[in-house]
DNA sequence: CGCCCCCTTGAGGAGGGTCAAGTTTTGTGG
DNA sequence: CCACAAAACTTGACCCTCCTCAAGGGGGCG
């Protein structure tokens, strides 16, 4: 079943063991999907009775707005992650997503996924895996902007990605595709979008890795890690369930 | 009965009404007592099978270090918060929790909570909200750390430990006690502990604020939420239960 | 063809870091 | 209650990251 092979199931079942049964609850979920374009928000900062959504395929972000016009972006999101599951269960989302790309989602409700849950609780667990491995990518966001110079942030966040990526099998070996501009590597990273660019030419220039035309090569993945202090425990974060 | 007075039901009942057999319940979740000394970590990253806690009196911080031996804390922890919420329904803690001051807090295990969930639905919904607010807390540190200079950021900082304090009845009208020391404000705020002396200084010297001695004074506080661009949305989010 | 977005590079400046030295407050033991 | 040590706070001088401003080039699309 084709379902069984989406970037959800692929990147939940990493984690906890999911039975068939699992995955066909998985795929109900699926039924109803959206499509969005770029640009456009599809969550706002202040929406009440927002929807959730499980990303199929594309690329989006999350962020804020400062009363200045300034923009921090929280995360981003690939395929197989959950947009706004926070605001599904409470009353007001308290940030913004925006595709990057076009984007392919099913939309959830909370009766959806309460529903699913009673069907089957290890699911429920998955999901709790996935929202806590959520928090912590977050957490670590945060370290590196307080505690890291920019080099070492765009090292972190290159690695970051790649981990992400590789879970839902849409990175190669050393390499993969990735459609952010400048603009938003900055927003991310809390630097300026002409500081990005130069960062990005010295890692290119000390042989460490390559961005260029939307694609991120690692050209030195181990002096990568070494430079970021990159740590992946964060992200394997086993599950509850091994079995 | 002194419990419905715990901190943790003041905050909670601000956002969801808390009926008698509610606080009951939550009264029920505060029988084993633990007592902790400041500097000695109380969780610590990595650890596994890990207990959460509520706290009752005291301050702790949850904290990171970088391989270089830097310290980012994310957030702190006062009366009636949460402590390693997370690490509870997972296995391994991805974070330290230090005591700063004495601190005394209740015990939970994961059933502890479950049940208590299950005989009220109404405290599994307000614990919900205080998780969620948590978050929303983080996302709101991530931005400050990386668009908002430094005095933005300590404005910004001292305005939410107001608003969390006076919550759970901690702060007085336009002042309170707040025990975090220079360095800790440095690891915070991602600045130097020089540089936030600076800062205070100019806070006072302005007459926006004043913290000195362990304690922090509003000297024009519109002047601070102005400068701050402090908007307490993010905090108050209200709850999914009105009534 | 022209516009818009994105990337690139240079020059100059500001915010915040580091180092260093001195002062005040807090905590501990006698 | 005092003496002393350890933290914590304060301030100055200097310097480095990263920002801002500015200008130019490339590529995709209506």
């Amino acid at each position: 079943m084709k379902t069984h092979d989406s970037p959800l199931a692929r990147k939940l079942g990493a984690f906890v063991a999911l039975s068939n049964s699992d995955l066909g609850v998985l795929s109900d979920l699926f039924r109803r999907r959206r499509r969005f374009v770029p640009r456009k928000d599809m969550i706002f900062e202040g929406q009440t009775n927002q929807s959730a959504y499980v990303m199929a395929t594309g690329w989006a972000c999350s962020y804020k707005l400062l009363k200045t016009g300034e923009r921090q972006i929280v995360d981003f999101q690939i395929p197989g992650d959950f947009l706004g599951l926070r605001s599904v269960l409470f009353r007001t989302s308290d940030h913004n997503i925006q595709p990057i790309t076009r984007v392919d989602a099913s939309e959830l409700t909370a009766s959806d996924l309460l529903s699913a849950f009673q069907r089957t609780p290890r699911l429920a667990t998955a999901v709790l895996w996935a929202a806590s491995r959520d928090e912590a990518m977050v957490v670590e966001h945060l370290v590196g902007l307080g505690r890291r110079d920019a080099i070492e942030r765009m090292a972190h966040f290159l690695l970051e990605l790649y981990a992400r990526l590789r879970l839902v099998g849409l990175a190669d070996r050393l390499d993969y595709d990735c459609p952010l501009s400048q603009y938003m590597l900055a927003d991310a990273l809390g630097l300026s979008a002409v500081h990005v660019n130069r960062v990005l030419r010295q890692l290119r220039d000390e042989g460490l890795c390559t961005f260029k035309n939307g694609r991120v090569v690692f050209d030195n993945y181990d002096g990568l890690v070494d430079l970021a202090g990159f740590d992946r425990a964060y992200l394997d974060h086993e599950g509850p369930l091994l079995a």
